[in-house]
RNA sequence: GCCCAGAUAGCUCAGUCGGUAGAGCAGAGGACUGAAAAUCCUCGUGUCGCUGGUUCGAUUCCGGCUCUGGGCA
């Protein structure tokens, strides 16, 4: 079947801009069914942590890719991209539209431009060895590795950044290729789909606010709690999960590493840091849709109103 | 009131044996194609509290003042 034609929403921004609450609004304006593009907010009994959005609260409206799977389960893009693929079949067999909304830039991006990751076994062994060689023998020996087998990818990858060097040497291990011409050629793709994409946004001192408050929120709503209970439960610190935001600090602080105060000043601080993130990662987004908040008076009718006339100019309503 | 210690970047502080200054954090910008809430890179001019003095030259030395800690009454 052709995707050309097939419509795709989305709707992203940086965390605590709003994007739970538009996207309701949105799904029910446009008949459309949620997909989930948030790395965290797949994981179960991290509720408050992820601010997920819980079954009393979705209007109705299906949600996708949201508490599916457990802690210590490994969930990465490929698992993304292969589950939201399907998931949209669904929606486009009801005639539905879906959208997706999330935080997750490089979630987003799989999507839209059908990234293509060669379906190789993932062999955490080797990944491993690898990492023990950085370790031992320092970044540099790993990124003299690499250099002999795709110096390209020397000129793009920093050599402190680690996680990056190891994946390009296991992707020439696994396949025999470059990494650097792999993601030549994914970068030249265009969207399969008849896509609107928008980025929610807030001026800058106003977001850095929402996220304050809202840790301040998910304080009063037990996120200590919530912590204790998947560390009791042996969620362990190493785990993918227990490294988002919320969770890594306060296990810094329920051992002993830190104070109270001084963890919820890193996970505000790191917070930020992080909407900072996404918001470089949406700049350089191509044909992104930008509706900063601020500009509506936080008027999100108007917000609203807004979108669904792209949304018709583009004729994917 | 007296004694002591401070006063330097938004914050915490270093430093200049006298030639107008630099770290960490905050903040800003960027990268990212199988961990992505992860990982990594780049960016530091500010009346050196105020005011006199010494000096070719003071943020640095000396005096006074103001403020902030701490102590003594």
């Amino acid at each position: 079947m052709n995707k050309k034609n097939k419509p795709l929403i989305i709707l992203t921004g940086p965390t605590a801009v709003g994007k739970t609450a538009l996207s309701l609004r949105l799904a029910k304006a446009v008949n459309g069914e949620i997909i989930s593009a948030d790395s965290m907010q797949v994981y179960k009994q991290m509720d408050i942590g992820t601010a997920k959005i819980m079954p009393d609260e979705m209007q109705g409206v299906k949600h996708y890719l949201v508490d599916e799977f457990m802690p210590d389960e490994d969930f990465n893009v490929v698992k993304f991209k292969e589950l939201a693929l399907s998931y949209m079949e669904e929606i486009y067999a009801k005639g539905k539209i879906p959208i997706i909304v999330g935080g997750t830039g490089f979630y987003i991006q799989a999507i839209l431009n059908d990234i293509d990751f060669t379906a190789t076994e993932e062999d955490t062994s080797y990944r491993e060895s690898l990492q023990q060689i950085a370790d031992e023998k320092g970044a540099d020996f790993l990124y003299e590795q690499l250099r002999e087998v795709d110096e390209e990818a020397t000129k793009t990858i920093h050599k402190n950044n680690v996680k990056r060097v190891i994946r390009a040497l296991e992707y020439y291990h696994q396949t025999g290729n470059k990494i650097s011409e792999h993601n030549e050629e994914q970068r030249q793709k265009e969207s399969p789909y008849n896509f609107a994409y928008f980025v929610l946004n807030h001026n800058r001192d106003i977001l850095y606010n929402r996220i304050e408050q809202r840790i301040d929120l998910m304080m009063a709503q037990g996120l200590l709690e919530e912590v204790t209970a998947l560390s009791h439960a042996g969620y362990s610190k190493e785990l993918v999960s227990m490294q988002g935001l919320g969770y890594k600090e306060i296990i810094a602080y329920l051992e002993g590493e830190c104070t109270l105060e001084e963890a919820i000043y890193i996970l505000k601080r790191d917070t930020r840091h992080f909407a900072k993130r996404q918001l470089t990662w949406f700049k350089r987004e191509k044909e992104v849709i930008w509706l900063d908040k601020s500009e509506f008076n936080d008027n999100e009718d108007a917000i609203l109103e807004k979108m669904c006339d792209i949304l018709r100019e583009k004729n994917i309503q």
